[in-house]
DNA sequence: CTAGACCTTTGATCAAGGTCCAGAGTCAAG
DNA sequence: CTTGACTCTGGACCTTGATCAAAGGTCTAG
């Protein structure tokens, strides 16, 4: 709707998204960003809207999805046909595996918390429960 | 105790171990494996206490410890003053360090659960909560 | 006009932890 | 002896998400 007249720079957008020009070049290698006009002397000249995506990615990405996933919900985001389905599943997906990864830590979190609770924390390494955890056979090996 | 005969390949251990042949060679460029004997033939000889030590540096991966840390483990592990003293305190590091990682994935969980919740899952994108939550200005912006 | 800030490109580099390859030599079975 | 599986070295390459450097061109304030 409101058709901000391109001139940004590259500097200028990176200090407003909270971005390093060297992150912006490389998000428009990697097909996050569009390619932005260019002024006669060949510097990248943006408007308001580049902001507001670099903004969206840096969302995303505080989120957990990676720069793959976002280029994909970028491209669904500009779908007015099944496109907010589609971001509403990626969504529950993202859920699903942030859910793995928690269950995954805490897992680990507690083998590791036993092994501390019986460790004396000193004496002989022979006996210190955390290494022999480690060190020992498989079971049935 | 036992002095095994050193005469497993390479492949050998690999299986026994359960790591990639490629992986053994860069442990072993890395520091965390001692080199082992060798054949005439330049092969590279091993014993039963090297498949003990790749399965300590597997374990301790799935406990979350990358290999510089399980090159100092090992280093403790054969240290009989202090070593079980550093070891346990390794271990309740790795621990907070875990703690901290799923404090910050239940953080990024529940604003996504939150953005799922409100989202109707159909009908224009303007109106998505997920897109529009990452692609909303600042606040004060 | 000039200094200094800003921008351009290409290509290298980083962390971490491997993974793969070529070309050559070795080993065990039949 | 031959065949096929195995191993050797050295170095290149991979992933992700940037980050930096070099050498040069442009823009703006004074």
């Amino acid at each position: 709707m409101n058709t901000t007249p391109p001139s940004l720079t590259i500097g200028t957008v990176a200090k407003r998204a909270g971005v390093p020009i060297d992150t912006i070049r490389y998000y428009e290698r990697e097909g996050l960003l569009p390619e932005p006009l260019r002024r006669a002397s060949g510097y990248r000249s943006y408007n308001e809207s580049a902001i507001k995506r670099l903004r969206f990615i840096r969302r995303a990405k505080e989120l957990g999805f990676t720069l793959e996933e976002i280029r994909d919900l970028l491209a669904l985001s500009t779908d007015r046909r099944g496109g907010v389905k589609a971001v509403r599943k990626r969504a529950e997906q993202r859920l699903e595996s942030i859910d793995a990864r928690i269950a995954e830590l805490m897992r680990i979190r507690k083998g590791l918390q036993q092994l501390i609770e019986v460790c004396p924390g000193h004496g002989d390494p022979e006996h210190c429960p955390i290494l022999r955890a480690l060190a020992d056979e498989e079971p049935q090996a």
